[in-house]
DNA sequence: GTCTATACGCGGATAGAC
DNA sequence: GTCTATCCGCGTATAGAC
């Protein structure tokens, strides 16, 4: 679990091909001996890393989809995934389109599914062209947009504030 | 040139990290020598790359500043960025997120300056915290959006289209 | 669980011939 | 401009002792 938290900061700011087992042993202190034996490849390490991450989403999609108003339920959505995104800025938005993730997770079928149960409750029961491109934005806009210098100067609480009301205004419809 | 493109290509798919320079010599189908003695260093390619790729984008700034009223400058420049991102979908989006080139374009004084044009043009000429955050919304949202699953199936055309509509609305502050 | 030691290949980079 | 050949370091990964 150490592991984990480690890897996660240097991908972060590494990439996943620029994060090295020697680097997470270093941050640990220990050799990378060691980091093997507790996950036998690198992969797997990475694997790990977005399971934890995800189970943070997933949970976020289980409260929001007991809901029965669909509005409700993306607001629900919405406001979870913004904290995360903001409260981990770098990580996030790095791990996001890491050619190394985007790989592992377009062959994992659980994350595949995650994914689908994620966009649902931004398009709505009714996922037409219009709703689709708006809920893509805002998939992109909400992990990209926390890394920008714009808004570096921004408290998290502030940026959170603003990236929900907008993401909001862009999800409703008035188009 | 044929260097350029093939790394762009590349870099794409794999990262910067992830690109070997044998890749891109097998790529044009040469050996890395001769590849080396174009650029004397990894670095140099990717530098040139991302320079082959903002020129694009300065070009559209140059268009857009020659204009006297900023919604119409906004415009413009949204146009030329969203089709940029619409043609090189995965090529983009990856490259823009990569470690190695974010961390080149924060030390290259002109690559800054050209972002730093591009946020003014969006955010306006009062650029307030909610525009500042429109705008980095916005930002990330079109090079991010354009490889999400949600709109793989749409065409180019029709993905620009509706990209540059919510676009423009979210960038208009009837906040 | 953690260590030392090591294997093996590939990474970036260079020298020098054609 | 492109080649062959080579250097060196670091990458992932494994073996085996404590």
């Amino acid at each position: 679990m150490r592991i984990i938290t480690a890897a996660l900061d240097l991908f972060g700011e590494h990439g996943v091909n620029g994060t090295s087992l020697q680097m997470i042993a270093d941050a640990l202190g220990v050799t990378k001996a060691a980091v093997y034996h507790q996950y036998p490849a690198k992969d797997d390490i990475v694997v790990a890393a977005i399971e934890v991450e995800l189970a943070k989403v997933e949970a976020a999609l289980d409260a929001a989809e007991a809901e029965e108003s669909p509005p409700r339920a993306r607001a629900l959505v919405l406001a979870q995934v913004i904290d995360l995104a903001v409260e981990r800025r770098t990580m996030v938005s790095a791990v996001q389109h890491d050619p190394v993730v985007v790989r592992l997770l377009a062959h994992h079928e659980p994350f595949r599914q995650l994914m689908a149960r994620l966009s649902a409750v931004l398009t709505g029961p009714d996922p037409t062209v219009d709703r689709r491109v708006r809920a893509a934005m805002v998939s992109a806009a909400l992990g990209g947009a926390v890394t920008q210098p714009l808004v570096a100067d921004l408290d998290d609480e502030a940026l959170a504030r603003h990236l929900l009301t907008l993401a909001e205004q862009l999800l409703a419809l008035p188009g």
